[in-house]
DNA sequence: TAATATTGAATAGCCTGCTATGCAATGCTA
DNA sequence: TAGCATTGCATAGCAGGCTATTCAATATTA
């Protein structure tokens, strides 16, 4: 019998798992980060604005690589929640300057230590070889499907 | 200046790294199969009914590790796009036999071909060696997720 | 400089995740 | 067997992806 596309097994199929993986990333994550009040690509957000205070939606769409739809909604929750306020661009009047509130900025410790745990949760079976090597295929394949 | 948990780089970050990398496979299979009239989630559900016609949605749950509402939104898409019927079950009037029609079975050779080119090309940049140990390493990872 | 092109954001609409509820069918047990 | 617990699904509501569209502000250029 020959074996054809048809044959097509999940379990070994890149695309499958790394779907697989993303949702039980994103589930540990949020289960950790829930009682600060965050979400997760509140979270992802708010890493670039600890980093840099003062980013516009733009600059924020290209750190991020969401499209600037996704990252208009993400903001308009944050903002609904308190965690930014958006500021009049002295350069540009078409483009706000997104800011950390006080509470956004007190979350800075907690949430990142939650992220770095759900990291070390995830890599736990590894060793520290195959996680270097984990991040580092990742990466590459990242590449290749940006191009 | 001492090195704190706040340091989170997000491109060494394994959580980071699977959510981007998810995306952009969900984005590629989507531009591979939206010819064919299917999204992710709708593929996904198809092969394993491919597999083995006439699952219930509580197999389907099991079997892709999703939770029950967002099975039953999918099966409620593909039975609005002509992909599934629902049959009555013999054994148990509260579950339905998930059933295949035409359309869907005459859409497997093209809808896995295509996945099977997203993987590919997402894996292009990888050696043998490494594609197996990429692979290898995901599945251990989800593995230490799901405890 | 007036007309046109580009750019930054907002909005609408869709898919796919999730949690929380509720209901009907089935199973169990006192 | 009557009552309670469990199970299979549907639905509502939200987050966060996406595309497509629109609008106002800015930039370019004829």
């Amino acid at each position: 019998m020959l074996s054809t596309d048809m044959d097509f097994k999940k379990d070994a199929s890149a695309g499958y798992l790394a779907n697989h993986m993303a949702r039980l990333f994103a589930l540990a994550l949020h289960d950790r980060i829930r009682p600060l009040g965050l979400a997760p690509a509140q979270f992802m957000t708010l890493l670039e604005l600890w980093e840099d205070d003062g980013l516009t939606q733009k600059d924020l769409v290209q750190r991020l690589d969401v499209e600037q739809a996704t990252m208009a909604n993400t903001l308009k929750r944050m903002e609904r929640d308190g965690l930014i306020t958006r500021t009049e661009n002295p350069e540009d009047r078409r483009a706000q300057l997104v800011r950390l509130t006080p509470k956004a900025k007190a979350l800075q410790e907690d949430a990142t230590s939650a992220a770095t745990g759900v990291n070390e949760e995830a890599l736990s079976a590894l060793s520290p070889e195959e996680r270097q090597a984990f991040v580092s295929l990742m990466s590459r394949v990242i590449g290749a499907l940006q191009d």
